[in-house]
DNA sequence: GAGATCCTAGGACGGCCGTCCTAGTCGCTG
DNA sequence: CAGCGACTAGGACGGCCGTCCTAGGATCTC
């Protein structure tokens, strides 16, 4: 039981980076198998579908994601410094983000277009930010609909900037467009 | 001759929609041979590899893109109102985007995460909006130097807001955002 | 009207995919 | 130590993939 679960939890987390650097569809067991070191067949102990394994990974990310935030609201009481946290990932996770992109909108983009049946799942990563993001701006005396707004606002730079950094690589554009929206945090908060 | 510049266009026309939709690793010959109305075989006179379909169809997108800023440059002579013509493609084409994304931006992720040797080519095809969004934000006035930084901004606008809107499917969100770069843009400009 | 050229249809090929089966090993429990 | 459940390895399966070959039809030239 104790094997067994790391296994799985080994899958999953290979998973989890595979589907993020390569994407969903163009990583095969294969390739799973051999980044955790077992065999394609006992695979299926553990997993019966590729779809099943998706599920896992995002549900997986879930957990991850709601830690992190959990960690975050420990670590600072100011909301305001809270989404500044947010608004910097792009900085953080810069190298990935520049070679892979963000995986939660390279994920939710490609299950679009596959019209995977997980797509909602994959969503509601996203909306588990929005809504974290939501309620730090209500902390700041917002009302819940501008709080709304002004989260999908910051999801919005956070998503664009990631896709352009993805492409053209460049470190300087992401570190003027952090400065920028965070003089708006400091500022206006104008929509 | 006539004959055959017709299939093959058509094939990169239906190509083109394909990778769109489904993805460019997702999308088989056959579906594009289904869709075209030819035959799997016939295939291979006109192109004897995918990634020579992908080359063609990101050429075609180039070609494309280019008429239309053409077009956009010889219907109205205001560089602000061009670049607003830029800012409303969200809305323009709010059905398409909220189903499948940005064209430019899932392929370029898509081609990143394969690490597929066209990606340059598709990453072009970004290039072509942001020169273009900075010749006219130098027409405005600005210099070289920070026109290309906000035409940086105004892409990452445009990536942000559809990845979303591919997401959400929410049209309140993408209207609210482009009436605040609008704004953005009559006002003061400010990074 | 014969022949060269352009174009097409249909199917064969090797390979990898996701899925599934089975025999067997390990460790715990009584 | 017998038996049982948890776990693993290895390989078989049908199917679709991208690629490639070949024979024949259409069209144009002289």
């Amino acid at each position: 039981m104790a094997v067994s679960a790391t296994t799985r939890a080994q899958i999953v987390e290979a998973a989890d980076r595979l589907f993020y650097e390569q994407g969903f569809e163009h990583t095969s067991f294969t390739a799973i198998a051999e980044t955790v070191g077992i065999s394609r067949g006992n695979f299926y102990y553990h997993f019966r579908t590729k779809d099943e394994i998706l599920a896992a990974v995002i549900d997986f990310r879930i957990e991850t994601t709601r830690d992190m935030l959990r960690q975050w609201a420990a670590e600072t009481a100011d909301p305001a410094q809270r989404i500044r946290r947010f608004i910097r990932i792009v900085l953080t996770n810069g190298a990935d983000i520049r070679e892979f992109g963000c995986p939660v909108g390279t994920l939710t983009a490609e299950l679009a277009k596959l019209r995977h049946p997980s797509r909602p799942e994959a969503v509601a990563l996203f909306t588990l930010f929005r809504d974290w993001l939501a309620g730090q701006f209500t902390a700041l005396g917002h009302h819940p609909a501008t709080a709304d707004a002004m989260a999908l606002h910051v999801l919005a730079f956070s998503q664009g900037v990631a896709t352009l950094a993805n492409a053209f690589g460049d470190d300087d554009f992401v570190r003027r467009e952090v400065d920028r929206l965070e003089a708006w945090l400091a500022g206006g908060l104008t929509l």
